[in-house]
DNA sequence: ACCTGAACACCGTTCAAGT
DNA sequence: ACCTGAACACCGTTCAAGT
């Protein structure tokens, strides 16, 4: 039951404080609300009114709303960390194969929330899971070869590529329509490949089409392939 | 002189209106915006006001605010088009140094607006510049040997690093304190990765402050290097 | 069809005042 | 030191009503 239809007005104190006003009870409730209500449900104004205060409460534990913002991707890469910390215990696996595993589990880790991935790529990270993420990828070089010199450089590169791409494929949410949304953009954008003009872009023209093949999948597992044969035959100048 | 110190209120018709309320003048008065005062100040509701009229006014023209912020990004990638062309009239130059050229470029373009770097990566970019861009690297591409199968594939790799470096690395605008933000970021960043507990991410650790080497050129000629290296070794499957 | 005033439903941040 | 009410200065979008 405990269905309250209409609204007692200022009902201050209908239930005890959910959490305590403290850095962690107000990340705890911004995580709760971005689970179950999506990033954009996560402002200072709805936490506050969680923890039945005003914004400005806030402030004492925050420096502002990206800050906050920046913890939760800490929080969203921890199943990264589970699968690497279980990968460790398999050294048997192609270096390769570990890496790729990695970074699908981080993309999928970012795809569960991608409004993330893009405050993944402009605040500086530094969470004890993001840092495991990038000792695992480091490890996973290591034991393929890679010298320390271009793993130092290679692990950005490999986490950017994946972080970015969550960012460009994500549903860009449409709040409605569900279903068909990415196939039907696919078919428009198909269709505005095959309608370009020959003449003014000749090589996109040539190709047409297959810019676009392959799934994300594929594509990725290509691109990580590349990135790292690429790694392994370019060393660092001087 | 013209300087009017109290504000009238309510004068409508103080200037005659600027630009027609039309889609290409609506965009006119954002780039105009944009330009002098960053992406921040480029609302809708700003527009309205440049243009006599109110927001509303608008959805005549344009879908919502995204559809207006991303058309601005084409424009700013005139720069990168005309240096295109003219590394087409010189194809004598060597084609890993037309591709890192033309991306060079591309950065460049999008640093002088980084928040346009952010609206790349998210809306799907279909303008003239954004082609005219893409044709080049594939024509380079095509010119380095690199068979259409891969460069189809390539082309969004060597941009979508572009795009997401620019993101990862530009000012996070401060407001204030326009000198030494990055360097002081950096040294924060350094003797953080210095501090790393050495028994839970022995890979950071070992390679230390060498994670962070390099400037943005350096890391980024050798992150293309690597790129083409990879793709020119790498078949697409099957 | 095009345009608008006004409203709706919000934002982040600051600050003087309280405890 | 911590917390708050209230204000400041805004947002994008919708909609009924006008022309």
């Amino acid at each position: 039951m405990n269905v309250s239809q209409g609204t007692t007005p200022r009902s201050r104190r209908e239930r005890p404080a959910k959490a305590p006003l403290t850095r962690e009870g107000i990340i705890d409730v911004a995580l709760g609300i971005l689970r179950s209500e999506g990033l954009r449900k996560v402002t200072l104004r709805r936490i506050a009114a969680e923890l039945d205060t005003g914004p400005a409460s806030l402030y004492v534990y925050i420096r502002n709303a990206e800050d906050l913002h920046g913890q939760l991707i800490d929080a969203f890469l921890e199943p990264v960390v589970a699968s690497a910390e279980a990968s460790v215990d398999r050294p048997s696996v192609d270096w390769r194969s570990r890496i790729k595993a990695l970074l699908d589990e981080y993309r999928r880790a970012l795809y569960r929330q991608p409004e993330l991935a893009r405050i993944a790529l402009t605040t500086q990270l530094s969470g004890p899971n993001y840092l495991m993420v990038v000792d695992a990828v480091l490890g996973a070089l290591a034991a393929g070869g890679v010298p320390d010199r271009e793993s130092a450089w290679a692990v950005d590169m490999l986490l950017l590529h994946a972080t970015a791409e969550v960012v460009e494929h994500a549903e860009h949410q449409d709040d409605e329509g569900v279903g068909g949304g990415a196939a039907q953009s696919l078919s428009v954008l198909t269709s505005q490949i095959e309608a370009v003009d020959g003449a003014k872009y000749p090589h996109i023209a040539r190709l047409g089409p297959d810019l676009l093949s392959g799934n994300g999948t594929q594509r990725n597992h290509w691109a990580v392939e590349a990135l790292l044969n690429g790694v392994l035959a370019t060393p660092r100048p001087e």
